[in-house]
Order: structure tokens, then C-alpha cells, then sequence
DNA sequence: AGACGCCCTCGGACGC
DNA sequence: TGCGTCCGAGGGCGTC
């Protein structure tokens, strides 16, 4: 499930696959995927010719530039993409193929059909949902422990909520919000409201340093998350409570438990965490 | 403002 | 034990 860390590992890895490409052609096999512009043959039809300059990222959302488009692409849960050769077998799941004029092929697999791609006039992407309602970037300076103080201020929601709410800040997913809040000792059911200053400051720098450390990991490998070159995440092995219900806390011992809350299965230390 | 349903598939859990 | 069935997993958006 392609949280920051897992969506900027692919960007990376994605990049030196497509830079330079250009499309020939445009498959599309579950129009549904395509949400933008309404017509899939327009979104084919736009795409034909156009020459990818970069892979950006924004929140969890992949951006592709070309000369004159902006590609918006969310994963979702289990979204991939993988440069192949043309004559390769096409593997189930297959829902969108991008041919270039090399003869490669960039294919879109996504097995639950989640995901989601966007096709903007480029500089018009952020005027538009899905991009135009985002959060500060949890890397950028626009993030403060300030800022994030009075979103938590002015909520009736749980903390939990809050965080995954990509309208307060972008990237922390249901991994990634459990952990941060495993280490910043906050259960993920208290009011956002109910957090003192200190803990605003402590809750805020893991974040931004649990998101770090992912990135540097290449991302958490769950259940089928891979970079588009096929590799997996490192980051599984240094979570400590994520999918750990049951098991010994890392830090105290204690049974880490796992709770419904903010629609989300929800894991903690109810020793470590207050 | 905030809660909830929907989209979608399949692997693992569960029951007989 | 084996097979069939069911449901949880989750992000974002529209609706209430």
C-alpha cells in the first residue's frame, strides 16, 4: 500500500525507466482507471506524440510531465508500473499500456482497480482535484509544528483521522500514521484537540523523520508493494506496531493491539502510548 | 464539519 | 482434513 516512501521510491525508479521517452500509442483495457478528461479516446488521443521530461511527486500522487501534459497518477493500494518488452506475455491486471516509439512498453497494473490517472494541460494540474486540495509536503518548510498545532486546534476529529486527512499534510497513509504515533507515545484515538504543545513538537518531528527514514529504506514492503524495478521495501523490518498485532512491543514488551478507529485498522502500544 | 458508502479483488480466515 | 464462503484490506471523493 504505496504511502510516501513507497510512491517516492517508484518516482525514482520510474524516472530513469521513461525520461526521454516518447508515446506512440496509448492501451487502455478498464476505461475506468482514466478519470480525467472524461473521454478515454481523448485521453489516448492527447497523449500520442508527447515526449516524458520528468516524474514528479505531490502527496502520494505520481506526476508525469511531457511537453504539454501533466499525467496524474495515484496507486492506490497495489497500483505498479513496469517497463517491458512488447512481446512479453501481458500478466493479468494489466489495465493501461503506454508504447513508446522505441518499442518499449510502460504497463500499468493495478489488481483491485483502484487506482486513478488524471490528464491536465500542464500548469493547470494543481487547479484541479486530486491535486487541488493538498496539504504542505511533510518535508517542506510550509510544514511547522506551528501549522500542524492549529490544524490539531481547530478539529473535533481523533489525531488519527487528522493525520491521514492529506488535506492537513500529505503522505502518511494507515502504516505510517500508526508509527509516527507509536513514536511520538500518542494513542491514535485521543482528540486531536487533547495534545499538549510538547507532544504537538514530539508528534511533528516523527513524522517527518519516521517518513525520512522510510524513504531512505526504499519503502515498506506489506503485502505486494514493489518499486517499478521489481524490488522491495526494507523499512517492514524497523516498524513497530504496523500489522504487529499480538506481538511484543520492540520498546517495553507489552502485547501490541490492533483497534477499529477512524474507519482504519489501528495498531498500538497501550504501554508506550498515552 | 465530519461520518459514511462506494469503488475492487483476492487471500486468508472461518465454518461445516 | 478439505472445501466452500465470506469479508477485510484501504485512499479519496461524493453525499448526507
Amino acid at each position: 500500500m504505496p504511502e510516501l516512501p513507497e510512491v517516492e521510491t517508484v518516482r525514482k525508479t520510474l524516472i530513469e525507466l521513461v525520461k526521454g521517452k516518447t508515446i506512440k500509442e496509448v492501451t487502455v483495457f478498464w476505461p475506468k482507471i482514466i478519470k480525467h478528461p472524461v473521454e478515454v479516446d481523448e485521453f489516448k488521443t492527447l497523449l500520442q506524440g508527447e515526449t516524458i521530461e520528468t516524474v514528479n511527486r505531490r502527496g502520494k500522487f505520481l506526476v508525469f510531465y511531457t511537453n504539454h501534459f501533466a499525467l496524474v497518477s495515484h496507486l492506490r493500494m497495489e497500483g505498479r508500473y513496469g517497463l517491458y518488452d512488447p512481446d512479453l506475455e501481458l500478466e493479468p491486471h494489466t489495465h493501461v499500456i503506454f508504447t513508446f516509439t522505441d518499442g518499449t512498453t510502460l504497463r500499468y497494473k493495478d489488481v483491485r482497480k483502484f487506482g486513478t490517472m488524471h490528464l491536465f494541460k500542464k500548469g493547470e494540474e494543481e487547479s484541479y482535484l486530486p491535486l487541488s486540495q493538498l496539504g504542505p509536503e511533510p518535508f517542506s518548510k510550509n510544514f511547522t509544528a506551528a501549522y500542524l498545532k492549529q490544524k490539531l486546534q481547530k478539529t473535533e476529529r481523533i489525531i488519527k483521522a487528522v493525520l491521514l486527512d492529506q488535506k492537513v499534510v500529505v503522505g502518511l497513509g494507515n502504516i505510517y500514521v500508526d508509527e509516527a504515533l507509536f513514536r511520538a507515545g500518542i494513542l491514535p484515538d485521543r482528540k486531536a484537540k487533547s495534545l499538549k504543545s510538547s507532544e504537538i513538537q514530539k508528534l511533528h518531528a516523527e513524522i517527518i523523520s519516521t517518513l525520512n527514514e522510510a524513504v531512505r529504506q526504499g519503502g515498506s514492503t506489506i503485502r505486494s508493494y514493489v518499486n517499478s524495478q521489481g524490488q522491495i521495501g526494507m523499512f517492514q523490518q524497523l516498524l513497530y506496531v504496523y500489522g504487529k498485532k499480538g506481538e511484543a512491543c520492540k520498546r517495553c514488551g507489552a502485547v501490541i493491539e490492533k483497534i477499529v478507529t477512524a474507519g482504519r485498522g489501528t495498531h498500538y502500544c497501550k504501554k508506550c502510548q498515552k
